[in-house]
This record gives structure tokens, C-alpha cells and sequence, in this order.
DNA sequence: GCACATTATTTGTCTAGGACACATTTATTT
DNA sequence: AAATAAATGTGTCCTAGACAAATAATGTGC
């Protein structure tokens, strides 16, 4: 529930005397639900970079105010119709959702719609979420919604033979799809070739994968919840790894907290960052081609 | 990789000598490859029910030939393409797949490609997996163009107002969603209102979902991977949690090995069972309706 | 005052060996 | 043959401690 492992939590209460749950009647911890909700409270923080000994050992109140210090100011979202469907969210309609959604996607264009549109709602449900406004199930169904939409209109651009490909996927351990999902569609829509690989591929695969699949660029999301450290050792790893002439992009919120550049990692920070990297990438030679060079 | 946990791997090693990793310099188990695959070996055996004492002694040929024994016989795919399609995934042209993936879909219509075809050929793969013929990364390929394929036909099914509705989700921890998408879309297609919440649904969230959004019924998805304990007594408490008039469905491969009836749930063994089990389901009152009434 | 090397502290994850409940199997009695 | 009791099998949790990698603090030379 808190993305903190079973021993960590043991070593928190020996160190910081927090959490310190009840036992049943075996001896087995028992958290509550306060106390659950202060963990989260700190996985955040901690995600943000703090260090443990200045978060773990706060209470709850001390920690929401770090949390507000924080919190980087939304830009205030000039979405319309935002309100509407985080309304529709609360209200579990999915078609409504579904509507909403479609509307503004009409009215945007998928490149729009995709590049400002998706990240903008995406903050304000995500923010939502976080307050408590909105519960997880809520927030799966928006972004299932979602999901659905930019597939779809996805289905019907054909991107040309020869365009450059890219790589798409999220390191193992990072489920959230939804970045991952609008930076292809951009990308698609402006001349790539993407390949999505999903979500959750452990780091071997993403090299192997580079290498077989002949791509220009790997591109990989890093969710708010992906743990800064793991992120940097991850791309630091990876670029070691990948052969030189394959770029390495990294986008998500995840990746945005990586203060420190990483020489050989493009650090995208909006999506737009990406389709401006793209004319800079080889196009594909094709097969065809170099059989007829033989 | 084999999706036993580090302190049964350690037990496993005092009581029955196996495995008995090298050590790296700090004291740290490595296991080997052969390890490796000779405990995925034993973790299918177990995924069917043989007891650990039975089997994590034995070496792989034992293994081999107990499995041999045991591996239901596969419906001898009589799927047209099929070789193809393994090919194009071992190729590593995603293009390709879907190519033949949508014309399997053309030939055969969405349902019966959905009911017939998907399972038969994620059965193929997943069995070229376990094989190591596949690679993981190319599984993922093969089934995210899959889903792909299966939303965009989906997208143009609008069920109607007052269909039954059918939660669909995932619990937490079991990441694959294709059966639930196939599943979905045939029930979507037999005029159900699916509503698909992803994978990765805390136990809480899915009690908290089924009620809020007035379903008839939740559907779960277990995969060849979930432990069987863990999906029995996940339904049972779930079913304990949900009001009766709510229905609970299991599918996936990891609740075809659920050997004991959980009453009250009932264990989907093909698409085809949650279809049959359709007309039995309440229609929605419309809120309308109810509003006339008062 | 600044760059750099060295030492100290912090932190997560691993190890060993043991306890225990629940399930399944075997032995015993009715 | 059925029911009951004892024995064994099994995964997960426990305590207490070791240790390296990362981060912070300190000292040193210029």
C-alpha cells in the first residue's frame, strides 16, 4: 500500500521509533491506518529526495506542510472544461469521461489534445488524487479512458517505411503508461516509428531490445512515484549499455526531478522536447536498400 | 524471474538442498542460469497443484518428464497463420504482426477472433516464453500490438444505457491485462457495459469501485503467474466484502488451477462461460427511471 | 576561499536461525 | 469404511546483526 518494503519498515521502527504497529496475536505488525497514511505521506516526500531521518521520524502535520513547500505550482490549467471532467471522474461515469474526452480531442486535434491537453488533466486528476479527492479507482478509470481514446485515433496514421524508430517502454517496476502513451502518439503523428514495448521491462530486455529492434532512440517514462536514485542509476546503467548510436530519452515527472545531467541522456521535459529532438535522427536504412548494394 | 520469494528460495535450500547458490564477495546468493530455469521448472509444477517435496528435489529431466505428463494437451492449434505470426515476432517487425493479426480479425470477426483466436495464440506465445524461444521483450511486443488491435475495435461498440454493468480490473500485483481485454470485448460485444478500471487494483479499491459504480458484476483476471493461494483466498475475502447481489467472476489461467468451488464466484474457463452467463444479470434501472418513479 | 581527498554517518538490503499456524498426509481408533 | 488424532510439510514472519553504497561532514593544500 505504501511501496516501502517489509524491511524497511522493520528498520524505521528500530531507528526512528515510526512506524511502531500493533502485533496480532502471533506477533505479526499491524498497521493502522493513520499510520499507513503517514507512510504514504513520507514515500512522497522521500520521492522528492528528502532524506529519511529528517521525514520518517515527523508527524503527519509536519510532513504535509514540507509536502506544500514543496508541491511545484500548477500551472494553472486553462483547460477547458477541465472542472467538467474531473466532476464526471467523481461521479464514476465513464461515458461521460469518455465524452468529455472525445470532445476535447476534437476540438484540440490529437497533437494538441496529446501534448497539452493530456498532461494538463493528467496533473489536475493526479493532484486530486494526492488530496484524497480522488481514489485510486477513480484515477484508473480516467486513465483507462484515456488510454482507449489515444489508441484509437492512433490506429489510423501509418508512419512511413523508412522514419525513424523508437524504442518505447518503462523500466521494470513502473506501471504508469499514460506519458509513455501520449509522447507516441506526438511522435507518431509527426513522422516516428514507434514500437511500444509496455510497461515493466526488466533492463536486460531494453538492451536487447535496442539492439534488435534497430532503433534510433529508447524512450522510456518515469513515473512521480519512481524513486529519483533508482532513475539515475537506471539511465547511467542503460547508456553504458546501449551502443552510442542509439539515443536515450527519458520523460515523465520521474525523470524531471533528475537535477544533475546525464552526458548521452536527453532529459525530456515536455513532449514537445521530443518532437524538436526528432529531426535530428538518422532515418532507417532499409533492408530492401542494402540487399540491392550487395 | 521465477516468481518464488527469497525466503521460500532460502528454506528451499536448508530443507531440500536445492538450490544451493554461488556466493558473491559479500556473502550475497547468486544463482546460475541452469538454477534459474530449473526453478521456473519447479514453479510450473507447483502452479499445478504437485506438492514441493515432490518436486523441488528433482533434477530438470525428472521435471521435464513430470510436466510432459501433466502439460495439458494443446488444443493443436488450428489457427490459420499461427507459425506466421510466431515468426513475425521472433522477426521483431511489429509491423508484420499486426498485419497478420488484423487479417486473422478481418477473417474471423472481432468475436470470435477475441473468444477463439487471442487465447489460442497468447497460449502458443506464452508457451515459446517458457521455452526461452520468445524473448520477454518480444512477448511484450506481441501482446501491446494485440491490445492495440482489440481497443480500436472495440472503440466503435457503444453498449446500451441500461446494459448490465461488468467491472473489470485486475488485483494488485497481477499486471497482465490481455484476457481482461479480451474478455471485455466479448462481453461488450454481447451488450454488456464494461468498465475497465487496468490492472493493479488494491484489494480496498475494488470493494470501494464495485459498489460505487452500481455493477452487476466484478470481473477478475488471474494469470499463469498468481499464486493459487494468494487468488483463492483473495475471492473468498472479496466475496465476503462484496454485497450478494453482486456477482464475482474469475478468469485467466490463474483461476483455471482454483480446483475447489468458492461458492459464489463463479470461475470463467473459456470466454465463452462468461458469455452464457450474461443473460442472467439485471438489467440497470436508469436513474432517470427511478427519479419518474418518486 | 575553493578544490579535492578523507573520514563519518545514513540507509536499504541481505544473512542466519528459529517460531509458528495452517494444510495435507499418515496412523489410529471407532 | 468412516471418523478422529497425530505427524509432517510448508510458506511466511520474527529478531538481531553485518555490510556496502550513498550522502554529509571534515580536514588539507594551494
Amino acid at each position: 500500500m505504501t511501496g516501502i518494503s517489509k524491511e524497511t519498515l522493520r528498520k524505521w521502527e528500530t531507528r526512528y521509533a515510526f512506524p511502531v504497529p500493533a502485533r496480532d496475536a502471533r506477533g505479526r505488525r499491524q498497521f493502522n491506518l493513520e499510520q499507513i497514511s503517514r507512510l504514504q505521506l513520507i514515500k512522497r516526500l522521500l520521492d522528492r529526495g528528502l532524506a529519511p531521518r529528517l521525514v520518517v521520524p515527523r508527524v503527519s502535520e509536519e510532513l504535509d506542510a514540507l509536502l506544500a513547500g514543496l508541491e511545484q505550482v500548477v500551472p494553472a490549467a486553462d483547460i477547458p472544461l477541465d472542472r467538467e471532467v474531473v466532476h464526471a471522474v467523481k461521479n464514476r461515469d465513464p461515458r461521460a469521461v469518455r465524452t468529455l474526452l472525445a470532445l476535447l480531442l476534437q476540438q484540440d486535434g490529437l497533437a494538441r489534445f496529446v501534448a497539452e491537453t493530456v498532461p494538463a488533466l493528467n496533473n489536475i486528476v493526479g493532484l486530486a488524487w494526492a488530496d484524497g479527492r480522488v481514489a485510486i479507482h477513480e484515477e484508473h478509470m480516467f486513465t483507462e479512458t484515456l488510454k482507449a481514446l489515444i489508441f484509437e485515433h492512433l490506429a489510423n496514421i501509418v508512419p512511413p517505411v523508412n522514419a525513424p524508430r523508437i524504442l518505447m517502454t518503462t523500466p521494470a517496476g513502473e506501471a504508469h503508461t499514460l506519458g509513455l502513451m501520449a509522447a507516441q502518439a506526438m511522435l507518431t503523428i509527426h513522422g516516428a516509428d514507434c514500437i511500444s514495448l509496455g510497461s515493466d521491462l526488466p533492463f536486460e530486455e531494453i538492451v536487447g531490445a535496442a539492439r534488435q529492434y534497430d532503433v534510433a532512440v529508447v524512450g522510456l517514462s518515469f513515473s512521480d512515484a519512481f524513486p529519483t536514485r533508482q532513475a539515475s542509476a537506471f539511465l547511467r546503467e542503460l547508456r553504458q549499455q546501449l551502443p552510442a548510436s542509439i539515443a536515450l530519452w527519458a520523460g515523465g515527472a520521474g525523470a524531471l526531478r533528475l537535477t544533475r545531467r546525464i552526458s548521452g541522456v536527453l532529459v525530456v521535459r515536455t513532449i514537445e522536447d521530443a518532437v524538436a529532438a526528432l529531426p535530428t535522427l538518422a532515418h532507417r536504412t532499409l533492408r530492401g536498400a542494402d540487399e540491392l548494394k550487395r
